[in-house]
DNA sequence: TTCATTTTTTACCAAATGGTAAATAACTCC
DNA sequence: GGAGTTATTTACCATTTGGTAAAAAATGAA
């Protein structure tokens, strides 16, 4: 709970009274290990906080494979960017996980009651997209002994705590060749 | 002009006051192809919309690469993601270009003056980086044959447009490649 | 612990892509 | 139009990565 007060600090400004009323919209959610929060063709106009574990998000391509499209790790907000629009990708629990979750009702009265609310959360939502684009499109120039050790570099705590099958989708490459670069590098 | 102001109707509501509010804050400026607008290192706290010709926004990587990040063309508006921060990267014409650049000044004063303009401008520019994520997404996990084939769904006018050696560098791969895959898929 | 299941590693060969180099084509500037 | 410049194509071979298959290691359940 402090965590999310915490990260929503770094953007701006929140008054005692304001920081009440967030705690007061706040429900906690557990995941099981594996266990899918959102399937494609659901709706999802909630916002999550990661206060424990990885989300994962990904899709089928049109080859039939499933990609890890990004990891969602601890203090994060996230959303659905297609907001209103019916879910285009899985969200599932790589870990146990336990969140924070505003329903679409309790994120807009924030959105009306708070001033200053929507700045800081689209500030945050911005940033995390910049980040992501950034990332991910480092990895298309990359050969794949790059974009794992980047990966390491950028996720350092990721790596022992997601199976090596989705990594190696995250990175556009097969797990037989990732498990040789693992072996290469060492 | 008038594009500029159609593409904003067309993400939220602005009266004729406002629209001539805006018109007023208008610079246009003419760039020409292969002209270098920003580098890497220069402030850019600027917006600018394209009216006419075809932006490449690129950088180099660590292995003195120069790659091509992503390509803005006609009717759209854009900016600095890591707004206060120096530029990482170049923004080049690739053709002639006509620009409408909004000073961060005018922007700001924009933004204090409409109602609205926030929510509509940071919904055009989530919406283009939401766009860029999922385009640079899918070409991790492509090969090199899916990933020009679906640049040409996407950019259908810009494959004529751009020359092949910055295709291919924002496919992440080579011209030589990029030719033979040419050749191979007609 | 032991067995069954899942994950990771390894091996081998085929296919795709990269690197170097040169030829051809297209474009620019006088 | 012609010379020089730049962009694109082609060829050849080396290297990387993928696909299939199987072995080894790790994990989880009884």
């Amino acid at each position: 709970m402090e965590e999310l007060i915490n990260y929503l600090l770094l953007f701006g400004n929140l008054n005692q009274q304001q920081i009440e009323l967030i705690k007061n919209r706040t429900t906690e959610l557990q995941l099981k290990k594996d266990e899918y929060f959102i399937e494609p063709g659901k709706m999802f106009n909630h916002v999550v906080f990661t206060l424990e574990g990885i989300l994962r998000i990904s899709y089928y391509n049109n080859k039939g494979e499933e990609i890890t499209k990004y990891f969602v790790d601890e203090n994060r907000l996230m959303t659905n960017p297609y907001k209103g629009e019916p879910m285009t990708e899985y969200i599932q629990a790589i870990t146990n996980c336990k969140l924070i979750v505003f329903s679409q009702k309790d994120w807009n009265d924030l959105s009306n009651t708070i001033v200053g609310w929507d700045t800081i959360t689209d500030k945050i939502f911005q940033k995390a997209l910049v980040e992501k684009l950034d990332r991910r499109s480092s990895l298309v120039s990359e050969d794949a002994t790059t974009r794992y050790l980047t990966f390491l570099e950028k996720f350092p705590t990721l790596a022992n705590r997601v199976p090596l099958a989705y990594i190696a989708s995250y990175l556009g490459i097969t797990q037989q060749s990732l498990s040789r670069i693992r072996k290469n590098i060492r």
